[in-house]
DNA sequence: TGGTAATTACGAGTAAAATCGTAAATTGTC
DNA sequence: GACAATTTACGATTTTACTCGTAATTACCA
């Protein structure tokens, strides 16, 4: 029997998905390359954080050649899912137009963003 | 001591403040209780916990009394924007849109909430 | 006033996450 | 084939977030 276990990303383990999803895939260079822009460590802490990824079965890798490719297993789609539903939870009372409202509020977002959002509103309603 | 440090509340002391917000200050008892409808864990675990927040400078204290009255220090809305600002930046890619966009799409809202975003657009959009 | 209950203080232990050093394995180059 | 560079494997350490037990302090009340 096969265990799916929920397993929530750490934050560090978010930075280096982060990268996987935007280049599909990487070997652990160009991800630390990558983490180094915002954060500061050695190149064998971003590999060890790979491979325990790797233990936990949130990236793949394919290691038919010496420099592994690793490859991001859970989606971005579903893994923002998983953050938002606790947020909401944890932050915002059960209530996400509160969060919603918080981050149109606190956050600049451009007109063609503001418009795509109207309409998905306009969508909703209609559902109702 | 406090500390001057911009501390991101943890997962367990988010959970204190949730109460402390409700509630506006609360006894180590009252949020105790509180946190036993989710999770379980000991008296003096809460105490502990709301200790470590008061030297972190997330909460202050009356103590006149032996029972002390713990208030928060720290507002809903900034740890909102805190937790929020983090959340765009790590997982949305730096897109607040597409926060907004996932969480109304994932989440049921209410035609009023519905309603009450719709104006706050049309509200950005004066504004450019 | 004496005893019980509640509360705080404090230290210690556990578990998970993050960090790094070092050695082994592989690759490429001369 | 030998050497240097890169990458992986592995273990040790540190840090952080909890968690709880125990003792000291205070309050309550018959």
């Amino acid at each position: 029997m096969t265990l799916i276990k929920n397993t929530k990303p750490t934050e560090g383990e978010l930075e280096i998905l982060q990268v996987l999803w935007n280049e599909q895939a990487a070997t652990v260079r160009t991800v630390h390359e990558a983490l180094l822009k915002t954060k500061d460590c050695g190149y064998t802490t971003t590999l060890k954080l790979m491979q325990i990824m790797f233990e936990k079965g949130l990236v793949t890798r394919d290691d038919t050649n010496k420099t592994h490719i690793y490859h991001p297993v859970v989606s971005r789609e579903k893994t923002q899912k998983q953050f938002l539903n606790k947020m909401i939870d944890t932050l915002f009372a059960g209530s996400p137009a509160t969060l919603v409202l918080q981050a149109l509020g606190g956050h600049a977002a451009s007109e063609e963003e503001l418009s795509k959002i109207e309409s998905l509103i306009t969508e909703l309603k209609k559902q109702k």
